[in-house]
DNA sequence: TTACATCCTCTAGCTACTGTAGGTTCAAGT
DNA sequence: ACTTGAACCTACAGTAGCTAGAGGATGTAA
């Protein structure tokens, strides 16, 4: 049996946060030593390591919580979480996309930065001016 | 005079957001008609346009302060915002890295796919065992 | 004058956690 | 058996950067 520090420590995840999966549900109430404090087993390891690595892939809770499910319904098709890899990998494609035209821009600035003082600086002068913009960047969430 | 409809619309800001900046001290309160309504001249205009120019490439809204006082003060030297753009250029470029694992991981998931059912999904045995991942990719911040 | 689009304030909600306060429990050492 | 100290508990507040809604006031054109 984990304590909570332990699966936390096993997993890369903080003791607050596996608190917080409870709490929404994601992972399931373990049992409790008389005391109270929560006691997890090799199931639960699972669960949290899957969450975990669906995260650090960039995957939102929501699309997690519909994996999770797939995973404990075998029979089920396995096109939808297909779909759901698809869906992540399109967002993953157009968030390049959009760092590479920044990082174009930003490029630019930093070159173009006269050294002299704040009146002269073409960083300030891109950021006043959207119309000097080399490339097009319209929606804000990076 | 513009009302804050028309700035919002000449922005491309949401009316929420600009009285959202007026709060956090990122725009000044503006003068007001003997209703109380907002009415805004062509300095904020200019203010807002290069908020969401800044935030259009990215900076977070501590740095576009910055970026901010030293558009008030012509005489500064101009290094400091060199540096807040270099600061956020490497970001940039870090975040292009951490994709770029990340599309690799999410295209092999997807090609590997069997198209049998959850049992025998690869994307969800990818997601279930961490060890097989190709790529490193450790920070969860997208 | 009337209609109605737009404005106002205030509050709550979103994602995905993280941090803190104040108190309790567990396990190891003596 | 007792003490100590790390780790646990709950509950609440805060983070970024907005966004949405309620309920009511104002501005403007016909």
């Amino acid at each position: 049996m984990l304590t909570i520090g332990t699966l936390a420590k096993r997993t890369g995840t903080k003791v607050q946060t596996i608190r917080y999966y409870e709490q929404i549900g994601l992972m399931p109430e373990p049992g409790r030593t008389e005391g109270g404090q929560r006691r997890y087993g090799n199931a639960e390891l699972d669960r949290l390591a899957f969450i975990r690595h669906s995260r650090q892939l960039g995957f939102p809770l929501d699309a997690i919580r519909e994996l999770l499910d797939l995973s404990d319904a075998p029979d089920r098709p396995c096109h939808e979480a297909d779909e759901i890899a698809r869906r992540q990998l399109k967002l993953v494609e157009q968030r390049m996309e959009r760092l590479k035209a920044l990082r174009a821009e930003l490029k630019r600035m930093v070159k173009e930065c006269s050294g002299g003082n704040a009146a002269q600086c073409r960083v300030l002068e891109v950021l006043r001016d959207h119309s000097e913009c080399l490339t097009e960047h319209d929606q804000i969430g990076i």
